[in-house]
RNA sequence: GGGGGGAUACCAAAGUGGCCAACUGGGACAGACUGUAAAUCUGUUGUCUUCGGACUUCGCAGGUUCGAAUCCUGCUCCCCCCA
């Protein structure tokens, strides 16, 4: 049981996660004893995504140090929804849906922070609260009695959150949202008095919220406590990272499967390399820094991305998943597809590729190439079909189909039952045979 | 209320009796190149086909004609100008 804490301020400094801090000695202060800190995180769905991941590595960075993490779900707060960077007022979640999410965060972050032995820290395991239990407890009353007194608004409207939307007059600002930082700066000092937390992390979008918090501990408990925020994890091109077209970039394996997560992060551009590296992974300064020699010497093995792919898989979906992930890409990306004894590994591997079934009758008697990437849905019509073998576009297990005319029969099964067509580049199908 | 213009394929936009399955641009899809990148280049882009062609499509419904996206009538919707 380690009780010593790590310099973990360094760490963040040559990581570049420091982006503003309210105290110049935050290093030493951080190296005196183990610190509680929290960070806070919206329930707006029912799974994390990546742009969760930077925070709550940061929890996972101050725990492996010796500090003592609070993730905070904001069942309270996200029911109302924060300001910061929203140029609209956001529609309100049913408290019903924010429960299911807090819930199904719960278990997400269970992976990442140790929640249940002292291994890491002194002052003993992470811990995991919802702000609804104790926000809810306030009347309207008290809490403008007891919170609101200690908040001047000429302060709260002079943040940028707040003061953004009262300069638009078209979209404006409702008390309620106003009113969010009030609870975020509340929740400090409720976790300030009840397990001694010192200290709050955050996006840089979350300065205003955070500072909140500090004055409004000052005023309501005399606690002197601490706020840092970490930069926000953008791509060169100044979109945000973690964004598909499908959408956000789930943590959850059944919104985004490993395989999509994988190729997200292999497919990072150069540039954005070296951040995500040390941004989203635990990898020591010196392979960080190997990594950004070998980009520039030979970037076309994509060490730093593969890498990055692999730590970031292993550690959201685990060892065998990220093994299947690499199976499948080589496939994806390889030679043939040879034979398989089982349909198992098929299946597992191309466990996201649509599939269709088909009588054995037809492949016996022998089915058209065009029929069958119809059959498969990978064209709409049997014209489209011809089309792409005349472009060469067409695949049967990997190999390509020169002939408009060629047939598939039994012999072209990869597995008992499956067939894998494919269109293009990566567009994929399998043809199930059945009675 | 009066006057004018328009509706074409995924989007934009030509076509104003046969040469129109319909110019062109974008998108999309394939291919080449490449680092699973970006850029670039090439091709394709209604359905079916025994590859000869057949069939459906230019807002909707009728009509004229040997023949219509194109002309006529009615209907629906959109835009602009004036009041």
């Amino acid at each position: 049981m380690s009780q010593k804490v790590t310099d973990i301020y360094n760490e963040l400094q040559w990581r570049q996660l420091v982006y503003q801090s309210t105290s110049d000695r935050m290093g030493s202060w951080l190296l005196e004893r183990p610190r509680t800190v929290y960070a806070g995180f919206d329930p707006t769905s029912d799974s994390l995504h990546v742009g969760h991941l930077l925070p709550l590595l940061m929890l996972r960075r101050f725990q492996k140090a010796g500090h003592r993490p609070i993730a905070l779900v904001g069942g309270a707060t996200g029911s109302i929804g924060d300001p910061s960077g929203k140029s609209q007022e956001r529609n309100l979640q049913s408290l019903d849906q924010i429960e299911a999410n807090v819930v199904a965060i719960r278990r997400q972050m269970s992976e990442l922070l140790d929640f249940t032995s002292s291994d890491h820290s002194a002052l003993g395991p992470a811990l995991l609260v919802n702000n609804y239990d104790w926000i809810s407890q306030f009347s309207y009353l008290d809490f403008l009695r007891d919170v609101g007194k200690n908040v001047p608004v000429n302060v709260m409207i002079s943040k940028d959150s707040v003061k953004n939307r009262l300069e638009n007059p078209d979209v404006g600002i409702s008390y309620t949202e106003f009113s969010y930082m009030l609870l975020q700066a509340y929740d400090f000092v409720h976790l300030n008095r009840t397990y001694g937390c010192e200290l709050q992390l955050g996006g840089s979008d979350q300065w205003g919220n955070v500072t909140a918090g500090i004055d409004l501990a000052r005023r309501m408990a005399g606690a002197e406590v601490f706020g840092m925020t970490c930069p926000l994890l953008t791509k060169s091109d100044g979109t945000k990272m973690g964004k598909t077209e499908g959408g956000a970039l789930w943590l959850d394996g059944k919104k985004t499967s490993p395989y999509h997560f994988y190729q997200y992060w292999r497919n990072v551009a150069d540039e954005d390399a070296s951040k995500c590296l040390r941004f989203l992974t635990e990898l020591s300064q010196e392979e960080v820094e190997h990594l950004d020699r070998c980009r520039q010497t030979e970037p076309e093995r994509a060490a730093s991305q593969i890498r990055l792919a692999e730590w970031l898989t292993e550690l959201i979906h685990g060892a065998a998943a990220l093994n299947l992930v690499r199976q499948a890409t080589e496939i994806f990306f390889g030679g043939e597809i040879g034979k398989f004894e089982s349909d198992d590994d098929l299946n597992q591997i191309f466990a996201e590729v649509p599939s269709s079934r088909l009588a054995a009758s037809r492949l016996a008697e022998g089915l058209a190439i065009a029929d069958a990437l119809v059959e498969a849905k990978l064209t709409k019509s049997k014209g489209e079909a011809r089309r792409v073998v005349v472009e060469g576009g067409a695949y049967v297990n990997n190999r390509r189909i020169e002939s408009e005319t060629h047939q598939i029969t039994t012999a072209d099964l990869s597995s008992p039952t499956m067939i894998v067509l494919r269109r293009g580049k990566k567009n994929y199908a399998l043809l199930r045979v059945v009675e």
